[in-house]
DNA sequence: ATATTTAACTAACAAGCGTTAGTTAGTTCC
DNA sequence: GGAACTAACTAACGCTTGTTAGTTAAATAT
């Protein structure tokens, strides 16, 4: 028989793109496991061959996107670099993140609180983890006098919210490159909107 | 018998009240009409006599906000000022906004989807219009030098996103007072976290 | 060739959903 | 003080939900 080499993508592969596209589209709750065999062509009851449960769907998604962004710190932490590269670096790493997959990073960013409990809790503590690492260098930055002094706490959710949203509105196929996007939104958070130079 | 005088809210406001912290917690589709019921103090079936459905609810609460954005823009346009500032004063009138009702903000934000399909068509439209207004006191500013010239789609963006996600994390008793996340908002995103001024 | 595993199917369950019908007690109006 | 209205109730409807059970045909392993 012949077959199509290296481009296999398993069931359960399959299943979980799906999902994502589906939850994406109306959300965790409003989807059922009938649309997602819909979309995938089977019929619900076979999902349950290829994956346990809705929401074991949810939290690889979730988990997945948050192992990503952990990463991230730990690789930028690690660096020898000053503070404030460190936080230009760990936008540049989420925003890469992003336009390479933003229906997960969508999901991970709105759809965590239908987590099971227990889930929702390891969730809600890796995310911190990761803030309080970021937060922490743009304290650095401030402290060694290269960022302005403001509330640290502002700052690092003006930045998490400006990237976070990109997957709402970002199409990497629209009439946006990827570079253009990653330098505009460095320069608008790092030096701002406001015009220094004069006028010519 | 003694009554209350001055605070009276109809049993509507209460269930509209009630529903939005609901489906701030929980999502829209997540909440039932048994869980708001519960919350006000009746039986489900007993607030079919206040509104119509559930979707009604979710009109109320996003077409609200939505018009309260259209006010600012209508307003802001209006006035005699530079480019410049009147993006300032929208990015002020929006963090007001969320600063003294942030579920609501929150809801229009990011349950309009589970909106009906023709209610969903015009919510989209008087965003949009809200958009295309601000993305043009931005092109503005950018033509007459007050502000650098990147993308105008991602300085909107950048800016829409990190006010929005304010009601995600803000919380008017904690230990950040409104004027202070006004202040280093306006800063972050007008001149930039980045230090100009030399060290000291 | 036979045994085992895989992955699809149909059917159905129990629970929960938004909503409607019909009723009833209290309030307001003339 | 009877009539009309308001706003609560109970009961239930028809539908959808996530999930399980049982079955079956094909693929794989021995």
């Amino acid at each position: 028989m012949i077959e199509t080499i290296g481009t296999k993508k398993t069931k359960r592969e399959i299943i979980l793109e799906t999902a994502v596209q589906l939850f994406r589209e109306k959300g965790y709750s409003a989807t059922t496991m009938r649309d997602i065999a819909e979309k995938v062509g089977m019929e619900a009851a076979s999902l349950y061959n290829h994956i346990r449960s809705k929401e074991e769907i949810l939290r690889e998604i979730c988990f997945g996107v948050a192992a990503n962004y952990h990463a991230h710190l730990e690789q930028v932490l690690a660096q020898k670099m000053s503070p404030l590269h460190k936080v230009k670096m760990l936008i540049r790493l989420q925003i890469n993140m992003i336009t390479s997959n933003p229906s997960a990073s969508l999901i991970s960013n709105f759809e965590w609180k239908h987590l099971t409990e227990e889930d929702k809790m390891m969730f809600i503590k890796t995310r911190k983890t990761y803030e309080d690492g970021f937060r922490k260098c743009i304290d650095s930055a401030m402290a060694v006098g290269e960022m302005k002094r403001m509330n640290s706490t502002v700052a690092m959710h003006a930045i998490l919210a400006s990237v976070r949203w990109m997957d709402q509105w970002y199409r990497p196929d629209g009439d946006i490159s990827s570079d253009v996007l990653e330098e505009d939104m460095i320069t608008l958070l790092l030096n701002g909107l406001e015009n220094t130079k004069p006028k010519g």
